[in-house]
DNA sequence: GGCCCTTCTAAACGGCCATTCAGAACGCCG
DNA sequence: CGGCGTTCTGAATGGCCGTTTAGAAGGGCC
């Protein structure tokens, strides 16, 4: 079918330019429309191209997505890995922590959910996810347990609540119509975690509100301001 | 052909056997199968007649998940309401809402979180479905807190958030493969609800071990022995 | 009996895509 | 130049279902 892979430098490199065209444009679609309203062809149209070129590289759509999603992961931890290492303070991070977690791609994982228990491929995929996204999580607790910032439990435990609260607000969060539904997943997630870090929520909270307005957030930011 | 059961009333009341038996046979389905490869003649299988009727009494196949879904719902809450009642302690009574709640239609709930983002009218069943959710668990709490048996605060958060982490933690319980899933679900619901209610773990984890066995929990538990 | 109503059905219809396919376009190498 | 490999295309293809439909079956009613 493809196996254009072996070559290196022989021909043109195009591939490495359709592929991530391609990928871009279905990562858009899904979080607009969802993974079981993107046609092949609504790819291709808003990558510039024809549905055979997407099956062309991609071999099926499943694989497509499947790929797509992987792809919009790697990119947030990308960006956020290196933000967090740059903050010292234990609080400041784990407030940075929660706003972008605010801003992930929780369309997309609702999403995720839902199909994953039909395709096996992307149940494995999901399931790594969750554990980079716990791992995480508990990362930044230890560093604040490190700096004595934290009360010492069991940050793994932990972790594995949060993450599961975060995802359960992200829920109400895609779902909900309510006004400013992010500024009540940050209010309750700065809750949850002072209490089970046992830390100093308005510190928290102080934090949060000094996040750097970055070209990542922006428009979280201004949807929220919005409907306030 | 359909070698129809010997009436009993004259003409009409055939709908009112009609209808459950499609709702039961479309839940069932929706449960094994989900939202998106329940199929109307799979319906109509299961439920030992045509997709014509199937369509004949609920006009679409959207409406009959509709109504499907929202009947499982009612019957959750229809057993589960009474049972409450029942139990005088606060804390026996959280131990027993948290033991139904690991036995909801979870599978179901992810699918339905998906497919609300696409359909105005399942969004809304969806969202009364959550408040529905939260007014309970609040309720059971205010019981507690009446009681003196849980140190007094708002329920109405504790219960939105408690509420998050059972959906965030329903999903893992519904996607990762981990050995009795279940277990986990009821303990890290049990660590949190303490922690939130400020209330004794080991109190709350003795009760959840003597809550009945009952028909309605009775295969989960078996699934989770197995596990074991 | 003859008419009409409700219930139910199997088969046909029609729309919707994912995927395939036959080949165009283009550059490369000999 | 002339064949060849790669890239790309968009018009078919084919399968899948939700829904429609024409009408069968049976009872009630006059």
């Amino acid at each position: 079918m493809q196996a254009q892979k072996p070559r290196k430098q022989p021909q043109r490199p195009l591939g490495p330019i359709r592929r991530p065209q391609i990928l871009t444009a279905a990562i858009e679609l899904l979080r607009e429309q969802g993974l079981w309203s993107v046609r092949v062809s609504d790819v291709a149209r808003r990558a510039r191209t024809s549905p055979g070129t997407v099956i062309y590289y991609f071999g099926t759509k499943h694989q497509l997505f499947h790929q797509a999603i992987a792809a919009a992961d790697a990119d947030f931890y990308a960006s956020l890995w290196p933000e967090l290492d740059e903050i010292e303070s234990g609080t400041a991070r784990l407030a940075r922590l929660i706003h972008r977690s605010s801003t992930s791609d929780w369309v997309l994982w609702v999403d995720l959910w839902a199909y994953a228990r039909r395709h096996a491929d992307m149940l494995e995929a999901s399931i790594d996810f969750h554990r980079r996204w716990c791992g995480t999580i508990a990362d930044v607790i230890r560093h604040g347990q490190l700096r004595g910032e934290f009360s010492a439990r069991d940050a793994k435990a932990i972790a594995v609540r949060f993450a599961a609260l975060s995802n359960g607000l992200a829920i109400r969060m895609v779902l909900d119509d309510c006004p400013a539904p992010r500024t009540q997943y940050l209010a309750m997630s700065v809750e949850a975690a002072a209490l089970e870090l046992d830390c100093d929520a308005d510190e928290l909270r102080r934090e949060l509100a000094a996040v750097p307005v970055e070209a990542k957030t922006e428009q979280a930011d201004r949807e929220t301001e919005e409907a306030a």
